[in-house]
DNA sequence: CTTTGCAGTTGTACTATACAACTACAGCGG
DNA sequence: CCGCTGTAGTTGTATAGTACAACTGCAAAG
């Protein structure tokens, strides 16, 4: 408060926490928009539905467990997740046979189709919005993301080592 | 599918492409984890109620239509969100005398105080996330967000002009 | 064969949200 | 003054996403 010196360059303290500040309220903006925005873009396909669709793709098939480890959610949300998807043909669920217990999610080639179709949509979406920014400018962005997220969260069933 | 030229350096078209690609992939990331995290960080106040206070403390105050059409949020749902907010005590909402239909919404002093802790929680967090960033790329990654988010974004009530 | 543990499902509850219908009021045209 | 029309906000109702806890079915250890 008492350390106004505007006139001279500030200390790196200040503009870090400027910068953090600015970033903070950002990508809170962001986050509160993103699910809403997701919504309207694409009726069929919920961000969560979206990512795990994603990740099924991205791995070949995985099990429940997995894709709630990965995206911190609770076993009981991906399966419900997974049962909607699956009455909308967009996932096929069998059984291991090594491990009855365990049943592998696989995409269906509509699912695939599905997720395809919304990638593009969305990748449209994104090269408008961006379209407009120097290639140098989004390596960087993009790299500050990865940067930002590569961090790990704890998920809802770990209770943050209490 | 053809532009296989995979020794020579990739013409912008390409740069520009993936790096539109990982911002989607970490920005939809980020997007899934916000809520949850913000939820368990601050059991409290939820993300949209930390953005509605955050928004009446900037503005001294506001009308709750003011809060639905900055936050591209529908009226029912502001008015809820305030009303749980009152009823906590950290809003205080007073008829306009000049127009009785117009409802003032202002920060009550625990609603500042609560904020104000939401509000260092939250900078701790980030703090702590970009400690070992240089001051530069703090700057760049902010203004960055700050394009990023600076679009118009369709409120739920607005049917797109369809 | 029993016990213990893991993978996933189901029961229940809560929050955020939207849309539609409603209430209360304001401002206008007669 | 009276009624129409538009506006601010609330309430009814429905849906999605989520978590936690209890349960089922199976596996692996003893």
């Amino acid at each position: 408060m008492t350390t106004e010196t505007s006139d001279s360059p500030r200390p790196d303290d200040e503009r870090r926490s400027a910068a953090v500040e600015t970033i903070q309220r950002e990508m809170t903006a962001f986050a509160r928009r993103a699910r809403s925005a997701a919504a309207r873009m694409h009726p069929e396909l919920s961000l969560v539905s979206f990512t795990l669709l994603s990740h099924l793709e991205e791995r070949h098939g995985c099990r429940a467990g997995d894709l709630a480890a990965h995206y911190a959610l609770d076993k009981s949300t991906v399966s419900r997740q997974i049962a909607a998807l699956e009455r909308a043909g967009l996932v096929v669920r069998r059984t291991d046979p090594d491990d009855h217990r365990v049943h592998v999610l696989e995409l269906s080639p509509e699912g695939a189709a599905t997720l395809a179709r919304t990638v593009r949509e969305r990748r449209a979406m994104f090269d408008e919005r961006l379209s407009d920014w120097h290639p140098d400018d989004l390596d960087r962005f993009a790299s500050y993301l990865l940067r930002y997220n590569d961090h790990p969260s704890q998920p809802p069933g770990t209770p943050a080592d209490n």
